[in-house]
DNA sequence: GAAAACGCTTGATCTAGATCAATAGTCACT
DNA sequence: AGTGACTATTGATCTAGATCAAGCGTTTTC
């Protein structure tokens, strides 16, 4: 009895402490004591396989959720069948903060490949963060990341054209994989052309050529999803939309 | 003395209660003695000027805006001398919530015309909403609200035409006015062409051409800055993306 | 109160990227 | 191993909206 009330305990105690992502996440700036209580919250789920939902558009929201592991990405269906892709979302982010207002889900949330996912209910949050105000601090935070993201996409949707979209998605998700301790020029996509377009706000044919553009100056080596970036240097500068970047100009 | 404090008082005491923003701004949900604790924070500064900026990107965060009367934008400046207009904002609105994570404005704000802006210290608010955990609630609800405006703008820019997108910002700027009490289909538009477009991601000559096209089939009527929408329904169509919106269909 | 600067409109032209179309590679079943 | 269903690539064509250009009210400036 004690004895597996203890592993139990252990269980949820390592959870949130010893997890890599703890910098990333809620816990950031929390005090040890204050990091099991939040533990104490969160629910971990058995993993969840590509294709799976997290939620769905117009679904009651009851919980916000964090990857772990894996990646999911946010939508928002249109009656049509199709779709506007509107986030991936790599360990350590959070999802589902557009649907406190309403306390209805905005959007749906769909796995991209087996994934562990964290699930926070909201009130429970809400309470401790009334209790712990580093806690409340970096939710506010955390929404306002999410703002600025946003932002930094209307910017990217309104003045970009498709390879500096391209170039900025990779370049983000290269600093994404390197801050978890991944490689920041070597990874894989765990989303289809498809959805690249649809988040980029271009067709798939525009993001198939891209790709096969980018590979022909050198900037990096694709192959179905595995890509590679060559040259991250040159590849910033197509984000800014330096006329000429690489072919005529070199960097000394 | 005494009669002065109380004068005082008044003014600190009505400002919130008083004001006909109580149900789209911060002391929504709150009980009376709340707002008034929000009201000992709130700073209201002398009118400011069209072109007047509220801050710069990459100034110091310290305070979050409200429009009280008047109108703001918001919007990244570039290099070039360049914008991407993030957003228009009403009475009512919340300005500066995209600073909180890096304490650093992450867009410039500029006033519009003559408007009256409340000024909210963000530490005093933090502070305060850890003690009254509606207030906590409503900035949670604020925050996921800009979230959710943002990410159907990110469907707006990444899927919808021009005229569709046109539409949409005047039914938009249409329902606000409406919730404050303003006519919903008589209004003047405080921003020019250019910075509709930049909103919208459009040239300002097609917003221009938009205007007409729109004028020429009945949907509203438009006089420089004036406003008259005649066909609410219709263009609430053209959102859609309806196929033939008026001209073949007819609305019985 | 003239001049300059700006904001808006309208027309003509151009082009980035969408759409259409065909093929081939890959995966999921059985 | 074969069938069907996706997914990606590549080429040909088309078009929505950008860009270029010109003119005209309106506002600002000195």
């Amino acid at each position: 009895m004690s004895g597996r009330k203890v592993i139990s305990f252990e269980n949820i105690k390592v959870a949130c402490k010893n997890c890599s992502l703890t910098t990333l996440c809620l816990p950031m700036g929390l005090e040890q004591d204050d990091v099991e209580k939040l533990d104490a919250i969160v629910k971990r789920n058995r993993p969840l396989h590509r294709g799976d939902h997290l939620f769905r558009e117009g679904d009651k929201f009851h919980s916000l959720f964090v990857v772990k592991t894996g990646s999911v990405k946010t939508y928002a269906p249109s009656e049509d069948g199709g779709e506007q892709v509107l986030g991936f979302h790599l360990p350590g982010e959070l999802i589902g903060l557009d649907a406190i207002e309403k306390e209805q889900h905005h959007c749906s949330a769909k796995v991209l490949e087996t994934s562990a996912i964290c699930e926070i209910p909201f009130v429970s949050l809400e309470q401790l963060s009334c209790e712990v105000p580093s806690l409340q601090h970096q939710m506010y935070r955390l929404l306002s990341r999410e703002i600025g993201h946003d932002e930094d996409m209307l910017t990217l949707l309104g003045k970009r054209n498709a390879e500096e979209r391209l170039a900025a998605f990779l370049l983000s998700l290269s600093e994404r994989f390197k801050r978890r301790g991944f490689s920041a020029s070597d990874f894989y996509l765990s989303m289809s052309r498809h959805e690249i377009g649809s988040y980029l706000g271009l067709a798939v044919e525009t993001v198939s050529r891209l790709f096969t553009r980018f590979q022909d100056e050198g900037l990096l080596k694709v192959e179905r999803k595995h890509i590679q970036l060559l040259d991250i240097e040159r590849l910033s500068c197509v984000v800014q939309g330096d006329e000429r970047n690489g072919s005529k100009r070199q960097y000394t």
